[in-house]
DNA sequence: GTCTATAATTAGATAGAC
DNA sequence: GTCTATCTAATTATAGAC
């Protein structure tokens, strides 16, 4: 029928214009809320000034996300979303698992680059795991202890088959990890001592590094 | 002349107990503050809180130090000062210096086992790190730029010999830091994931595979 | 759904008695 | 030097007009 292409009487254009309003709204929030938590804290961070960044009023967060907290739930998962896409896209259509050293590697070097173009996420993390809390407690069940308990399994493996160094698998994690997240996280310490660390050409090396010091030189490359 | 032993006249015992008490309270402010600042952030962390911590009352703070800016920053120098002691202690009296493989070896061995004894010091340098503002511009000129030049100085030294890796100072220091200090940034996060990083077993075990990644195998021990 | 106005609480800092 | 009481400003959350 050739109502199809007409709006339905029910929903009115105004009606639409205003929940894409909403939406416009919700994920200005969203994008604000994440740069003053990873600067501030939680406890840190004004929701005044998340709506002013937002370009809307202080009201306007508990309308749609109730609290400050499930603001803050809401800006993580958005975050560790954003994570996933982005390694996904450094690790390319090839993705070679995580089961071989070259395989660890490329994992190494996305998650490398993903970190550098998400400083939030380690901000925050960093921020929350300083102190037991119903917050932190949140997002270790939700998103850390996924995460740690695959990159410390294919350690384990690589490790009994003698494919890597004989370090144990949480040393290795947190290890790894800081490693690879602190020149971003502390990118504004950095550029006060006269680095660019969120420059291409900084991100290459230290990924490229990283490899090498936890996983030694490529055997394949040196034959 | 006898006197000597007798309290001279113009300081009676009360004034000196009162001083003692005076000192005793600037200690427990300082200590309170570093758990809060460490926890909370600067931001986030309250007088209030810092006060009733350290079993005063709130306006002894400004009394004391005068302003919330002036506690943080007696803090943060207090906290240097125990690393450098902290440091210095695990060296031992032979200090090998840094300019040998043995002698760096030995430094990242220290400053390990240093940051996993005062985990609130790089709790606060990571909070402070992530935004530019007068407290890390203070912070990076009087503590931190001092520790990243010996670092970067001795690392590109040893590179040039063909002592260590062909890795950039910058990237380098970096690691290094954010590897050594993370188990212990996150030691609330590790033990919610099931595992104590602050145990003597892990903290030795994390300085060993440091040593072993950021600088090889040791030839001497390999002969 | 968005706004203004405001309630209720808490923050850092100060005044003054002792 | 330490205390109680309080000031001013900022916080999160809510009420109600539009």
């Amino acid at each position: 029928m050739s109502t199809i292409e007409t709006s339905p009487p029910a929903t009115p254009p105004t009606t639409r214009r205003r929940q894409a309003r909403a939406t416009a709204t919700r994920t200005a929030l969203l994008d604000a809320a994440l740069e003053e938590f990873a600067a501030h804290g939680f406890e840190g961070a004004s929701t005044r000034a998340i709506a002013t960044a937002a370009g809307t009023h202080q009201p306007q967060i508990n309308y749609h996300f109730d609290s400050k907290e499930e603001l803050w739930k809401s800006a993580v998962d958005h975050l560790f979303g954003r994570l996933d896409d982005a390694v996904r896209e450094h690790l390319g259509a090839a993705d070679p698992g995580w089961g071989s050293r070259a395989g660890f590697a490329a994992n190494i070097h996305a998650f490398v680059r993903a970190a550098a173009g998400l400083p939030e996420l380690n901000r925050i993390m960093v921020q929350e795991a300083t102190i037991d809390s119903e917050r932190l407690q949140w997002i270790v069940e939700r998103h850390t202890r996924p995460r740690f308990e695959l990159v410390t399994e294919q350690w384990r493996r690589l490790r009994a088959d003698g494919v890597v160094a004989d370090i144990d698998e949480t040393v290795l994690y947190y290890s790894l990890v800081g490693a690879a997240s602190l020149a971003y996280v502390n990118a504004p310490e950095a550029r006060l001592l006269g680095h660019d660390t969120l420059a291409d050409s900084f991100i290459e090396a230290h990924a490229t590094a990283l490899v090498t010091m936890f996983l030694g030189a490529d055997e394949e490359t040196a034959r």
